[in-house]
RNA sequence: GGGCGAUUAGCUCAGCGGUAGAGCACUGCCUUCACACGGCAGGGGUCACAGGUUCGAAACCUGUAUCGCCCA
């Protein structure tokens, strides 16, 4: 059967593939206007890697900081949202070294400069990749703005960095120990190294003094691979049991050497034996120990994490296998001489997870120290807030407890460290512009250092190298320091706690204001998504199922702060759900509101009580939602529009236009009502638009209101005049007496279209216009109105007088009672409860005033309220003894 | 080992000093002319445990347990 046509109004259903592609285009063409004369509003987005697909970080991050951005351009602020790329060095590396394997070249055979022009050409081939996913969440940043971390103005000033840095001393460059990942084969920061607890084995290796051979020292070590390297033997200064040895030598398994045994206060001596085996090349306290007893360093593994000449037995072993081998050497001559289980904690690359080996080696560093004191006095004097402020004592744990920062690493994508060594006289320059000579001895044979910059150190200016700095632009004069930031608590230290000491370093002024600090999103059992779980959810997806207004919803519902999302499908649909409940909304206001109404403008004249209502309503929905989205709860913003437009708007209201659309056409309230729906629709578009840009902006279109993009203003309604709060009550009334009515009803098992005949019975004047509340309970309440004062029946009672429902001969009036003593069973607890809270003589006395008046006035009514099911339970059962 | 956070209805989570809430799931009724991606009604919780503060605690304090994360 064909679906017959429609008359008028909307579709049936909102169809989001089409209307997005359409808005998409549109904004593409007519991108949000700014107003010079707002305020300005700006951000940054944390670039994303350029390697990177969309994935539900980047979906909840992006669709925060939009609903911020609408939000913001709907109060008249001029806002910048920054979008840009981070060329992400070692990860972009990876991918053309990986394209190139498959070609079979290897990369290093390309040589450095083809191998960046070759990564240059990739970029180029992806275009703007992620951006373009970026657009189809909606999000409306400044595209004219965007940026890339290797651009030549960025370039430019992360060169203006590093030499500024150097020249103020703040890095240096030294031999020192560093993370090192033998897959990536490049230093890492601190910061790049995650820890991560492994089941492993403790061995107990012995070694024999040089001088008494029957005399043993045992040492507890995880990695025996190590033995061959080791320098010394260290025991605790004050630990009785070893003081006799410190002095003496012993002979190191595996090899002929001997070395000393030493005390240092850094050793534990709980852990193991007490004896901790010090090897300064292959462990960072070692290191340090090291040079406290000048034990000079001896490495024994390249850079590849292979055992190398002087490892003895072990060289030419991988340091897996190098381990496996040291076991078995020192096995056969027994001084292997115990094993056990032993959970112990690894460092591991973030990006490959391959476990790090500490390795000595040149690097370029940046002193923390100073950045740090005054990067911690920008948050602890408020200048910068967190949101969730708990962030702040993990910021200071991080930024009390730092160390210098290593920026070198051993790739060929990314920023070129700015250094040259003179070939003739060692002078080592670091320069703005490439030298074509030596400064110094005026040479020609100058080396340019071959390393590149940590990523990091480039996206540590982003706020303000985004904005034109080191020039002074007008885009920095208007936009800088920037109004918020919003990101993932798994940068704050990578980028975050960065920005800002780079930010005061460079600039002299914080980079951002506020900082809006999110969860992660996991998936619906709480785990984290990982390419290797195989639980990861495709944002694009879920986009594509259920529509973009639907996804950014329930984003935007489940973002409470400090808490970690779990996401699962059933609440975007549940969100979808809700876009489908306001499309059909507003197609009822198509189909009822007759075309050339104009909207309510002053909400004065209004009289009808529906129409007052859903003003009171409308208006203390603006200032609990305003409370939450200043206060960055987006969430409860959400949740607030999501309900009132569910549960308040469509259940209530638009059944209650019905009443008045079907009065006479002489009705004045007809036009009135038309005009109210009109106007509270327009304004909860306004209120839901930052969190579903796509479905408002295109009801809005269809109705003919203001555009939502346009930093149109919303609560232009109530500029004119003010809603008592007591406009809400006459409706309220009517809203209690129909839950009564509906409850019995349904208890009572009377079907929902059967009329009932009914008499309403007031208790005061005050409860009300009978006249005007009975053609809304007729309707919404399937009542007949009845004026028999003798109707028999069943009261159905509220709160100032009860409905006499005409139910001779139809129902279940066991279930009846049943219910009514439950209700008085209920009713009765509560007063007993509030009664002796009453009684008491310290309540009175300590309680607010409020509080008590609050319990008094409820007592009354629960005294009305139980006389009433008293009284209708009486009636019910002299019903019931009649019939039966 | 140090720190942070969580523990509320079957599930996922709000609430953070004054009558226990939402979404999903569940039960019953309803193809009513905006919407079955729906409507109406309903069931379901000693708010992890033990102490304490308070007139009053899910909320504040102390401790315990379990789980998660971060840093060593």
């Amino acid at each position: 059967m064909p679906e017959p046509e429609e008359a008028s109004g909307l579709p049936k259903r909102f169809d989001w593939g089409r209307v997005e592609a359409e808005a998409l285009l549109r904004w593409a063409e007519s991108p949000p206007s700014r107003t010079t004369c707002g305020e300005p509003f700006s951000m940054v987005i944390p670039p994303p890697n350029i390697t990177g697909r969309l994935h539900m970080g980047h979906a909840l991050n992006l669709t925060i900081q939009d609903v911020a951005a609408r939000y913001q351009r709907q109060r008249g602020k001029d806002v910048l949202w920054v979008p840009g790329v981070d060329h992400a060095g070692i990860a972009a590396q990876n991918v053309v070294e990986k394209q190139l394997r498959a070609e079979g070249v290897d990369f290093k055979s390309l040589g450095r400069e083809a191998f960046v022009e070759r990564v240059w050409r990739w970029k180029e081939s992806i275009g703007s990749g992620i951006l373009d996913q970026i657009r189809r969440l909606g999000a409306s940043l400044s595209w004219d703005h965007e940026r890339f971390t290797m651009d030549p103005g960025f370039s430019r000033a992360v060169r203006e960095v590093f030499v500024r840095l150097y020249e103020d001393g703040a890095l240096y460059r030294a031999e020192r120990m560093i993370h090192w990942c033998p897959r990536c084969l490049t230093a890492l920061s601190d910061v790049e190294v995650t820890h991560l607890d492994r089941d492993g084995e403790l061995f107990t290796v012995r070694y024999q003094d040089a001088d008494r051979p029957l005399e043993f020292l045992t040492v507890a070590t995880t990695r025996p691979e190590t033995v061959v390297a080791d320098l010394a033997l260290a025991v605790h200064p004050e630990d009785n049991r070893y003081a006799g040895w410190v002095g003496r030598r012993v002979r190191v398994p595996m090899t002929d050497r001997t070395i000393p045994v030493v005390s240092d206060p850094a050793v534990d001596p709980e852990f193991g034996t007490g004896v901790l085996k010090i090897t300064p090349s292959h462990s960072m306290i070692d290191f340090e120990i090291g040079q406290r007893h000048a034990l000079g360093t001896l490495s024994v593994m390249d850079e590849n994490g292979v055992m190398n000449a002087l490892a003895g037995p072990l060289s030419g072993l991988p340091r897996e296998k190098a381990r496996v081998r040291a076991v078995e050497v020192l096995e056969s001559c027994e001084d292997l001489v115990g094993r056990e289980p032993h959970r112990n904690a690894i460092g591991v690359c973030y990006r490959c997870q391959t476990e790090v080996e500490p390795r000595l080696s040149l690097q370029w560093f940046v002193r923390m120290g100073p950045l740090a004191l005054r990067a911690r006095e920008a948050v602890s004097s408020g200048q910068i807030r967190f949101f969730p402020e708990g962030w702040q004592k993990t910021y200071y744990e991080w930024i009390d407890n730092i160390r210098d920062w290593c920026v070198s690493r051993q790739i060929w994508w990314g920023h070129r460290i700015p250094a040259w060594t003179c070939q003739d006289c060692h002078h080592l320059s670091v320069l703005r512009e490439d030298p074509s000579s030596c400064p110094v001895c005026g040479g020609t044979n100058l080396v340019q250092d071959p390393d590149v910059l940590d990523t990091w150190f480039s996206s540590a200016l982003w706020p303000f190298a985004t904005l034109g700095w080191p020039d002074d632009t007008p885009d920095l004069r208007r936009f800088y320091p920037t109004s918020l930031l919003v990101t993932g608590f798994d940068i704050l230290f990578f980028w975050v706690a960065r920005m800002i000491m780079m930010g005061l370093y460079l600039t002299d002024r914080i980079p951002f204001r506020d900082v809006y600090i999110h969860a992660l999103v996991r998936d619906e059992f709480g785990q984290k998504m990982t390419k290797s779980r195989g639980n990861v959810v495709d944002p694009l997806e879920l986009m594509e199922r259920f529509g973009t207004d639907a996804f950014r919803l329930s984003l935007a519902l489940l973002a409470t702060p400090g808490r970690d999302i779990r996401l699962s499908v059933e609440r975007v649909e549940a969100a979808r759900n809700f876009v489908s409940k306001l499309w059909s909304a507003f197609r009822y206001i198509s189909l009822v509101v007759p075309p050339g109404t104009m909207a309510l403008d002053d909400p004065n004249s209004c009289r009808g009580v529906a129409n007052r209502w859903i003003l009171s309503e409308i208006r203390r929905l603006e200032t609990e939602y305003a409370g939450a989205m200043e206060s960055y709860r987006y969430d409860e913003g959400a949740l607030l529009v999501y309900r009132f437009t569910w549960s308040l708007f469509c259940d209530w209201y638009l059944e209650a236009t019905k009443v008045d659309f079907e009065r006479e056409p002489s009705d004045p309230l007809r036009e009135e009502t038309a005009r109210t729906l009109l106007a509270v629709g327009s304004i909860l578009l306004d209120l839901i638009h930052p969190m579903m840009p796509f479905v408002t902006e295109e009801l809005s279109r269809l109705f003919g209101f203001a555009n939502r993009c346009a930093g149109h203003e919303p609560q232009g309604l109530f500029l004119s005049g003010r809603i008592p709060p007591e406009w809400g009550d006459p409706f309220e009334r009517i809203r209690a007496i129909i839950g009564s009515v509906r409850q019995t009803r349904s208890i009572m098992k009377i079907p929902p279209t059967q009329e009932i005949p009914a008499v309403l019975l007031l208790s005061s004047r005050e409860a009300g216009d009978p006249e005007t509340l009975w053609p809304y309970l007729a309707r919404l309440g399937r009542l007949t109105r009845s004026e028999d004062p003798d109707l028999v029946g069943v009261r159905a009672p509220f709160r100032d007088g009860y409905l006499v429902l005409g139910l001779e001969g139809l129902v279940d009036f066991p279930r009846e009672v049943e219910r009514l003593e439950k209700e008085i069973q209920k009713a009765t607890a509560k007063r007993k409860e509030i009664s002796g809270r009453l009684g008491r003589e310290d309540f009175l006395r300590k309680a607010p005033p409020e509080v008590v008046e609050k319990d008094r006035a409820q007592i009354e009514g629960l005294e009305e309220e139980l006389k009433g099911l008293e009284v209708a339970l009486q009636q019910v059962r002299t019903f019931l003894g009649g019939a039966s």
